[in-house]
DNA sequence: ATGCGCCTGCGT
DNA sequence: ACGCAGGCGCAT
């Protein structure tokens, strides 16, 4: 499900809604969705959000007394804020509000939550993260360090969240057509220009994916319960068999890396 | 570096 | 009935 576009659509909106609100109650509805154990979940009650950041794929609340609430939405799971209703099923943690509610459900259970100190939480991200793709640090010359170290396909090394945080396998395909690179080249096999070109694909098509709210295929909600519309937009993500939008060569899947692969075999070299 | 398990639901 | 799906962590 959600790659960073998804999640950070989802951190705009929450912020917007959840930031000075005051927790009444915490709900665990399934326990097993939680890393950590759960009766620190208690000492949530009566304090305020006051942050909603972003790191990757991963999202957390920041909170009184310097804690925060990190969620992962894994490849089904649903942050939602609203006012009242009936709870759909699968939903594993509630978070009453002074004003409305933030529910957590996630069908296929993949998802996790984790709650932990400030600190705690971000040496934890930083640990297992690379740069996020979208601010100064992934840079042209970073980029070409971390390919020029890999014989892995392109594609494998571009999922690797220590590599560049938040790439998933709908923008990680859309980059490399849009860079027009093959995703099975060897990481090191890139030119200087190739390199270039793939880094403005991938900040090209994140920003494109925000600007949409996401990319709804099948369960994907922002934090407002409503579908992203970057789906429309894709360009061979989904569309094995299809013109590529360029040359309309029919776009071709395999599997690398155990994971379907779009690609138009005319375009991408 | 690759494969498998974790889950549920949908399309074939 | 089977394969496949936006992800990740662990075993091999």
């Amino acid at each position: 499900m959600p790659e960073l576009p998804e999640v950070e659509t989802i951190r705009r909106q929450l912020a917007e809604k959840v930031i000075g609100a005051r927790i009444k109650r915490v709900e665990v509805r399934r326990a097993a969705v939680m890393t950590n154990p759960i009766p620190g979940l208690d000492l949530l009650s009566g304090k305020t959000i006051t942050g909603v950041s972003r790191r990757g794929k991963w999202l957390w609340l920041s909170l009184e007394g310097d804690l925060a609430l990190l969620f992962h939405l894994g490849m089904t799971g649903q942050l939602v804020w609203e006012e009242e209703g009936e709870l759909p099923p699968h939903t594993h943690l509630l978070i009453e509000l002074d004003r409305g509610r933030l529910r957590f459900t996630d069908f296929r259970r993949f998802g996790r939550v984790r709650l932990g100190k400030s600190e705690e939480i971000r040496d934890y991200l930083e640990e297992k993260l690379g740069p996020e793709p979208l601010s100064p640090a992934f840079s042209v010359s970073y980029l070409k360090n971390a390919l020029a170290r890999s014989r892995r396909p392109i594609k494998a090394l571009l999922l690797e969240q220590k590599a560049v945080a938040g790439l998933g396998n709908i923008y990680t395909d859309e980059a490399l057509f849009l860079a027009g690179i093959d995703p099975r080249r060897p990481a090191c096999t890139l030119t200087e220009d190739e390199v270039k070109r793939l880094h403005e694909a991938i900040k090209g098509v994140l920003a494109e994916g925000i600007r949409h709210r996401g990319t709804s295929i099948r369960n994907y909600v922002d934090a407002e319960g409503t579908p992203g519309e970057h789906s429309l937009f894709l360009r061979v993500y989904g569309r094995e068999g299809q013109p590529c939008p360029r040359c309309g060569t029919p776009i071709k899947k395999i599997k690398l890396s155990g994971r379907g692969t779009h690609f138009c075999p005319h375009c991408q070299h």
